[in-house]
DNA sequence: CGCTTGACCGGAA
DNA sequence: ATTCCGGCCAAGC
């Protein structure tokens, strides 16, 4: 299994990045799900490995993009350089952290479409 | 060419 | 809750 065009892969991602509102966050595989798969991958074959490919390309994010709002599947930062500023830029953002962890089922952005922190909801 | 490391994830122990 | 593992990848040395 290989990505056939890695540079384009990066781009879609970046420009799906791009458009996760402020204040919200979207996991790795949740990337590779609101992008178009690659037709020369297979459906299992891009469920494997779409979102470490999605790791990859944020590996090597342009400045522009919003990198911090991309997390885990366990609504977590991953251990790795750069995981503090990572928290500290969504806590900034006004993301809140239970213990190591973003509570996904508020915070989780659903797709193109929904805009917005979810944030001031819970004000009262 | 071979080996290591890594911004993943879901299921199993 | 936590750790381990398969998947058999991509990039760097």
């Amino acid at each position: 299994m290989d990505l056939p065009n890695p540079s384009l892969f990066y781009s879609a991602v970046w420009a799906l990045v791009r458009q996760v509102p402020y204040g919200r966050v979207v996991t790795y595989g949740q990337v590779a799900q609101l992008i178009d798969k690659p037709a020369e991958v297979d459906d299992e074959d891009y469920r494997v490995y779409g979102p470490r490919w999605v790791g990859e390309a944020m590996a090597a994010s342009p400045a522009d993009v919003p990198w911090q709002r991309v997390i885990n599947a366990q609504g977590k930062i991953s251990d790795r350089p750069g995981a503090k500023k990572q928290r500290e830029l969504l806590e900034r953002e006004g993301v809140l952290f239970l213990k190591d962890r973003v509570d996904l089922k508020i915070d989780q952005w659903s797709g193109p479409g929904q805009d917005g922190p979810p944030r001031q909801q819970r004000l009262f």
